[in-house]
DNA sequence: CAATCCATTTTGTGATCACATATCGAAGAT
DNA sequence: ATCTTCGATATGTGATCACAAAATGGATTG
């Protein structure tokens, strides 16, 4: 009816910061471990509390954030022990989001891919650190994508959450331009199986991308500790108790 | 210390809520489409609205709830269209559990099973309609909680929360006792798996008890469809843009 | 009989207050 | 110097209030 004026954002405040504090975790702008307080948050976002505590209240159920004994919400930490547990979990989900884009897949998506891969292969040689996280994410969403599923679209981005914090790191371990390189060959992998609609190795190449990148986080930040195994599917000494 | 008193529960009133409403949202006390209001709930709960409003919210982040642009509340409805969706994620990442179950099973844990199994079968025989609902629920999540991970768990419990509501339907519909009993003897079949440490087999076997169950439901609860079949790995027409 | 209008009620949202508990810091004791 | 103690501060939690937007339900009009 009338041009003169465009619509305006009409989502809640508490919508809004959960948007702002997500994305915040995402480009890890809070560290692992960190304590978040409630009126702080208010203060520095500009509004009450009230928004505020719904929203860590949704973080904390997408285990984004952990309340601890004492009601003080912090940052998750991964450890080490549920670190792998983590990747492997991601490697299941999000290749079986890549098998489904996989299937899908039409023809302009994988133009599509390239040239995300192709900025992404930009930011590395760009030594843009940012560039180079937001790049890989880019690619990793826009196959989850085309997946086509809501449901999987969710679970992933809570995957992601928990993950977020700890990636800020990655830019200061040596040989991470490297690491970032790798990724660009097995992403462009993942583009080829898709184009042939081969759904099973469009999977493989994605989980191998995660568990690459994870296993050389892993040896970095964590210190060595054994590589992490895809996980077999027949368990050796039949029949056995598991040694404790 | 004293032994003269017990522990108390020390939870606040936000995460009992919020539990009460998840049992409740499980046991199918609510009905898909319902709309649900803070008040309403608040004085049923006896509480005031403060802790009904946070709980609500956790659940509309898990997908449990959803929220209309009139900002209502609602029990999630599972449309034919994701219905689908919701059972392949359900089968691969329930799949995937049951694999890691199958790897760190302890002897102990398999007759435990069974020993659910049995009283599974026990309510299907006595045709108590929420038992048997109850007695599938115990045995799926004993397996999944022997696949020893927080992750896993956490995401499976979403899954469950968004189908509890309409598993209300299912003592309604003629042939109920046949399927269940079906279920019984698949989950022999995961249980057998699990003993040989076989985690191909576990997760196929559960993933089956999923899609026979899931496809039986969707023939006599939303009319007919195709069925539901497991997902190719290789498109057919390779190379052909999808037709719309 | 159907549609429209308007007063009333309901409902979610944000802000503020009250309070119990936890945390912190300085003064004091051993 | 180290530990303890105690007042002050900070923090999460629950309740209540205020308000805008939506839903409701008659009364009125065509």
């Amino acid at each position: 009816m009338d041009d003169r004026v465009r619509p305006i954002d009409v989502t809640t405040v508490q919508e809004r910061v959960y948007q702002e504090l997500r994305n915040a975790l995402y480009q890890g702008r809070f560290m692992p471990g960190e304590v978040l307080t409630i009126r702080a948050l208010a203060a520095a976002l500009g509004t009450s509390p009230m928004p505020v505590r719904e929203a860590i209240q949704r973080l904390v159920t997408e285990n984004a954030l952990t309340q601890l004994p004492n009601r003080t919400f912090q940052v998750a930490a991964l450890t080490l022990e549920n670190y792998d547990e983590w990747i492997r979990v991601r490697c299941e989900v999000e290749g079986y989001a890549a098998q489904r884009a996989a299937l899908r897949a039409r023809p302009g998506i994988c133009t599509e891919l390239r040239k995300i891969n192709r900025i992404f292969g930009q930011a590395i040689e760009a030594r843009d650190a940012g560039g180079m996280l937001e790049g890989n994410q880019h690619f990793h969403f826009a196959v989850y994508e085309a997946a086509d599923s809501d449901a999987l679209l969710k679970i992933i981005g809570s995957l992601w959450l928990r993950f977020g914090p700890v990636l800020a790191f990655v830019q200061h371990i040596e040989g991470s331009i490297e690491m970032f390189r790798r990724g660009v060959a097995v992403h462009e992998r993942v583009i080829a199986a898709m184009e042939r609609h081969d759904a099973k190795e469009a999977r493989f190449a994605l989980a191998l991308d995660i568990r690459a990148a994870a296993s050389w986080f892993r040896r970095h930040h964590f210190g060595a500790g054994e590589e992490l195994q895809p996980e077999p599917l027949q368990r050796r000494g039949l029949g056995q108790a598991r040694p404790r």
